[in-house]
DNA sequence: CCGCCTACTGTACTGAAGTACAACCCGGAT
DNA sequence: ATCCGGGTTGTACTTCAGTACAGTAGGCGG
């Protein structure tokens, strides 16, 4: 992994950050850069800025060095401004450590950091709503056990049972057996109509 | 670096590919595929054909395995069409092994392999974001029939196949032609997840 | 110690879902 | 006249879901 350089309105680096890139270094938007360093380049926007506004000045400044933008307050239309402008990602400014360690990855390897919904939303010209939660805890689950809510769900994201068995690393048998126990105690016919109650989709029966 | 699964005509593989990951494997698009193997799989697409026509019935078959699209004759319409079909990148299938590598390394840290030029053609063409979500004739029905809607709506509220024939007044056989035509066209596994789309809850991949 | 519950697994079966291959009818476009 | 796509149906097949019946094992309260 290369030198990682943060831009930020002061300087300073995020704990977030260090984590994932102990070696990094923080710089503020205005700082001389070093021309020989070859690092990617990460610049911090501030919510209510518009990343794109801030992306143009930098880039001339960093040449061919990849850029990525953390955004406080992440858009959709946000990123695509960005990615327009020239930037290699965009992610949430307070994604996990690992989440930064994938991003610098791919876009090290010359691929950009785009979210599969963003880049559906592009191609398709229609776009979805934020995934309707999994109703944790719903009304649904109070008669079930531990077990059988996690393979409740599992069957509500469209998991086949064997594809559970290897998630919860038991057989297909046992998953057969929860998913009886649980359609039993739902009243319920199939995975299907279990899938539409755990995602609160009341439909009548 | 995971296992390569190379799909192809005739189950072949090519000298650049077994360069870049000496321990590939290849199989034809009618092979069944372990179930067990969770790295990536490549689709070769030969000359004259559209990407995005393979991409569903593959992408059915691999579940959550990120697809990456092979074009003997590459083109950016082709493209899109892939990505926008599910693939998670895209690339010139003579590329060199280094380049192989690397896409490999993207997809697999989530990113999606898309050209520079690619993405800003993306972004000069379609400067506008479709407008926010739907409830009512989402993104899954555009590419069906009317009657394939219906179907799709039924199915999508639980109903069986003999339930719905019944509700339309034709046969169960009938249904099953449209529930396997809508599959395709969705690129989805199953009933379960066709009604996850149509439901609006879009969880896998 | 003994039920009782939860988790897990096995064999075997039924029925639904989905696929493969094929065919027919009809209306509109070439 | 011909081609093509949508809708319809048939037979035959494979795979998956779900059920019936049965059994093992650990934890926990009475």
């Amino acid at each position: 992994m290369g030198e990682q350089l943060f831009i930020t309105g002061d300087g300073g680096l995020r704990d977030l950050w260090r984590e994932a890139f102990p070696s990094a270094r923080g710089a503020r938007p205005a700082d001389k850069l070093d021309e020989r360093e070859t690092g990617l380049v990460w610049l911090l926007v501030p919510p209510g800025k518009a990343a794109a506004r801030l992306v143009a000045p930098i880039r001339r400044r960093i040449g061919s060095r990849p850029l990525i933008i953390l955004a406080d307050e992440p858009g959709e239309e946000d990123a695509l401004a960005a990615l327009g402008a020239g930037a290699s990602g965009y992610c949430n400014a307070h994604a996990a450590s690992e989440v930064l360690l994938q991003v610098a990855t791919v876009v090290e390897n010359g691929g950009l950091w785009v979210g599969q919904r963003l880049l559906q939303r592009l191609l398709a010209g229609t776009a979805r709503l934020a995934p309707p939660p999994v109703a944790e805890g719903g009304a649904w689950s109070v008669s079930l056990t531990e077990r059988e809510r996690e393979v409740a769900i599992a069957v509500a994201q469209g998991a086949s049972n064997k594809e559970i068995a290897r998630q919860l690393d038991i057989t297909e048998r046992t998953i057969k057996a929860h998913v009886g126990a649980i359609l039993e105690k739902l009243g319920v016919r199939d995975r299907l109509q279990l899938s539409l109650i755990v995602n609160g989709i009341e439909v009548g029966r």
